[in-house]
DNA sequence: TATTGTTATACTCTATAACTATA
DNA sequence: TATAGTTATAGAGTATAACAATA
C-alpha cells in the first residue's frame, strides 16, 4: 500500500527529477568549459574553495575538497603558475601555507559566473514565466532541504 | 528601462537558478560515487552512451562524448577488462568494433540510477509538497527548452 | 588513398609512500 | 615525536602524432 500515498508522490518526483534534472546538469558542468584560461573541474574547485575561505591552508583545502594532500598541493603549483593563486608562507607558523586568490583569479571566477548565468539565461527566456518561477521556487526550497539533510562542512 | 521588465525577470531568474542549482548538481554528480565497481565520471559516460546507441562503433562514441579517438578507445579497453562492455568485430566491415553493454554493464547502470533515486528522495521527502511539484514541473519545463535551444546529437 | 582503430608520447589528476622542514 | 608540505612513483583520462589494418 501507499504505492500512490504521499510517499508514491515523493518516489515519483525523484525518479522524473533523476530524468528531467540532466539537461540542467549539463549545461551547468560546460559553462566553466568556455572561459580562458581554460580550468579542469579540479582546479575550478580549488579556486572556488580558497576564494571562499581565504587564507586557507593546504590540509584544509584537501578536506574541503575531499582530495589527498598531494592532489591539493599539485593543484595549487599549477594554478600559482597561471597567476590565479598565491602561497604565502604563514608568518605565525613557518611550516604552514596561507592560500589566496589573485586578482586574476577573482576576474576568472567572475568571468565563470557570468558564462554560467549567460547560459542558463539563453534558456530560461525562452521557458514561459510560469514555469521559470516554479522552477526558481522549487530550486530554493531543493537547496534549503538539501542543507538540512547534508549539513555543509561536513563534506 | 526594462531593468525590470520581463527582461529582468528572466535575468533574475538566472542568477538564481545559477546559486540555488548547485546542491542538485553536487548531489547529482557524487551518486556514482558510492556504486561498486566505482567508474570514473568519464567511465560513466561511456558506459551510458553505448547503453543508449548499442552497436555504437569507436568514431561515433568518441563523438558523442566530445573526446579524441584514443581516449575512446582507451576509455573502452578499461570497461571491457572490467566486463561491462564488449568489443565485437563488426561482421560487415572489419575496420569497426561494435560496442555493446554486457549485463554486469546493464546492472551497474542500473544501481547508478537506483542510486540517484535514493539521493534525490532524501531530500525531496523533507520538501513540502508544493515545492516538490513546482520542482519538478520547473525542471521539466527547463529541459525541453533546453532541448530546443541545443538540439541533441549536436553535442 | 580514405577510413577505423590502436599504439606512442606527453601532460594533468589522483592516490599512497617516502621525505623535508618546522614545532 | 607530531604536524605541514613536498617529492617520488604509479595508474587513469586526455590530447596529438605515428602506425596498422581494411576498404
Amino acid at each position: 500500500m501507499d504505492v500512490l500515498g504521499s510517499d508514491g508522490e515523493a518516489r515519483a518526483a525523484a525518479a522524473t527529477v533523476a530524468d528531467a534534472a540532466r539537461a540542467l546538469v549539463r549545461l551547468w558542468s560546460r559553462s566553466p568549459e568556455t572561459v580562458s584560461p581554460r580550468l579542469s573541474p579540479s582546479q575550478l574547485r580549488a579556486l572556488q574553495a580558497v576564494d571562499k575561505l581565504p587564507g586557507i591552508n593546504l590540509t584544509r583545502l584537501a578536506v574541503e575538497m575531499g582530495a589527498a594532500l598531494p592532489a591539493a598541493s599539485r593543484l595549487c603549483d599549477r594554478l600559482a603558475a597561471a597567476g590565479l593563486l598565491e602561497r604565502i608562507r604563514a608568518p605565525a607558523n613557518r611550516r604552514e601555507v596561507m592560500l589566496a586568490v589573485t586578482g586574476a583569479g577573482l576576474r576568472l571566477l567572475d568571468e565563470v559566473a557570468e558564462r554560467r548565468r549567460a547560459d542558463l539565461l539563453e534558456v530560461l527566456e525562452t521557458m514561459p514565466v510560469e514555469s521559470r518561477v516554479e522552477l526558481v521556487r522549487g530550486l530554493r526550497a531543493f537547496d534549503a532541504a538539501a542543507s538540512a539533510v547534508h549539513p555543509p562542512g561536513r563534506t
